[in-house]
Order: C-alpha cells, then structure tokens, then sequence
DNA sequence: TTGCTCCTCACGTCACGTGAGGTGGC
DNA sequence: TTGCTCCTCACGTCACGTGAGGTGGC
C-alpha cells in the first residue's frame, strides 16, 4: 500500500518535528503552535503520542509568513488570504489533470495574479521609501563629517591613541 | 519679556493639538497618548484646561517613530535610543556656543555616527531582502501567465466580453 | 533509565484600539 | 449655547513570550 510513491531520490516522508520546522524558520515552537491555531499551518498530523509532524513544505509556508509579517509588515489575517490564494494555485497543478473546468482554473489564475500584483505594488512602495530613508542616513552622516571637520573634533580613528 | 525669539518669518509660538499632530504624522491621538507615556515623546506642554499642545517638531518625530517603525521593524525600545541619540545631537548645536567641552562633542558625535551607521546597515539588508522578494514575484507572475498560456486559458482583458 | 523534546493550559507583554463618562475651547 | 475636540480610566486585541506541570520518543 502506498509503495509507489513520487519515484524521486529523497525520502517523501520525511517528517519533522516542531522544533526542526521552527529551527530551519527562525522561529520559535509557540508561534508555529499559534499559526496552526489561527489557522495559517492547518491540517497538521500528529504521532499517536500526540506529537505534530511537519513536511518541508511547512518550513516553506512558515518562511513565507515571516517575509509577508517582516519586509510588507501585513497581520496574520492579510497573510492568510495571501497564502490561500497560493494554495489553491498548488491544488490547481493537481486538478489539472483532475479535470476541473477552464472557467475554474482561469478564476483561480486570476485571482493569484491579482494578489501578486497588489504584492508587487506594496513591495515597490516599500522600496521607494526605504531608498529616501537611505538618503537621509546619508545626508546625516554627512552632516556629521562635516560637524566634526569644521570644530576640528578628534573622533578617535581605528588605530589612533 | 521674550519678545526678540527667532527674528524668521512664521510664527515660533505656532501650537498644535493632540488631533493636529497625530493627523499631520499619520497615526491616533492614542497612539501619540501612549508615545507620551512611555517616555518617547517627553515634556509635552499643556493649557490650563489640561489640553496637551505640540510643536511641529513634535509631528517630525511622531513621523520619525513611524518610519523606525514601519521601515525598519524597530520596537519602541530600539526607536528610544535612536531618538534620544538625535535629541543629544540637537543639543550639541545649542552647546556648540554654550562651551560644552571638545571632548564631550567628540563622544555626542561617535554616539551619533555609530547609530546612523546600525540604521544604514539594516536599510541596506532590507533593501536586499526586499529587491529579492520582488524578483520571486516576478518569476511567479511570469509562471501563471506561462500556465494561462499553455493551457490556453481566457483570462478576459480588460475590454474583452 | 536518563535527557531532551514534546504536550496543554494559562497568565504576561507590547503597542496600541475602543468605548465610557466627563470637561474644555473657538 | 451648541458641537467638536479634548481628558482620564479601563477593558479588549493581536501576536506572540514565558513558565508550570506532565507525557513521549531515540
């Protein structure tokens, strides 16, 4: 029962525990817990001693709510929408074949494009601001150069007494 | 008494309520409430009613908390020290003709440097980071218009019945 | 059998949001 | 005098952190 599964190289079972996806995601073991509660990591088997086990897909996904969470600062709630509309692009590859409709499929494309846009723009917004932000790091630390030159200010280089 | 403050053009005594600020800058009135107590927004000056009253310096570093914030991911905690180094540095330039001592400048300045040049460097991770985010999404974008393609799916333009 | 990791409560924290009830200023 | 804004509690929320006390697997 279930021998021929994906004939690749590495083991497709390979199972991991709470503390091996929260390592690899830089995460702590609460928050994986809390993202499962909340329902970003659904459906997560567990050992018959109650233990949750996770693939590395998993990892992938956890990675994926720190990027949204850190570098487009969304709430777990945007992100959810955000990772549903990837799933049910993942689930598309499967119902290819499955034989869902044309019409279906096209939704699905359509919807997974408009989030990706509306994720372009926001990360293009983002960098426009962090670049001024940049900009006026430099003008600053120009400043202080300067400051320093015209008070004739020893600010003690890197092997200087 | 004070009457020869800043011989400039606009009004020095220019004050603005809790709703001005937090409007120019963006954010509640609870949140510049709450900046206030925990000590990121010091010596707020009040009428006789009780009313508190800002200056426009006040909106530069409610807009300044929100970029440390927002931008750079910082905790209040983080943005305190990043503000009061700023804040010395103001004082620097009033002590420049009060005769605060070559010494006592030279460390202001360091102090100043050394965190203008942490902030530069989490920028420029940033930016790494996010200019990477990017590319993936692109390569995503490209991959859903190949699979419309193959599968020769109708997307329906904009224009298009 | 001994550690280390896992489990489930459950209270704490940070950065505010959101009324509740009352006073202030153009 | 009428609105609108301001004030101070104070409880609620989101995204976890942090033990407390107990069980599981190499």
């Amino acid at each position: 029962v279930g021998a021929g599964v994906t004939p690749g190289a590495a083991p497709a079972t390979e199972r991991l525990r709470i503390g091996d996806v929260a390592r690899e995601a830089g995460v702590s073991t609460r928050t994986v817990r809390y993202y499962e509660q909340v329902g970003l990591l659904p459906d997560v088997a567990r050992t018959a001693g109650g233990t949750r086990t996770y693939g590395r897909r998993d990892v992938e996904v956890l990675v994926r709510i720190r990027e949204l969470q850190t570098l487009l600062g969304f709430d777990l709630d945007q992100i959810g929408t955000v990772l549903a509309a990837e799933r049910r692009m993942d689930e598309l590859r499967a119902e290819w074949r499955a034989g869902s409709s044309a019409a279906r499929q096209a939704q699905l494309l359509r919807e997974a494009m408009a989030i990706n846009q509306r994720l372009r723009a926001e990360v293009d917004a983002k960098l426009t601001e962090l670049r001024r932000f940049r900009r006026d790091l430099d003008t600053k630390a120009k400043r202080y150069r300067t400051v320093a030159d015209e008070r004739g200010l020893d600010l003690g280089g890197p092997g200087a007494p």
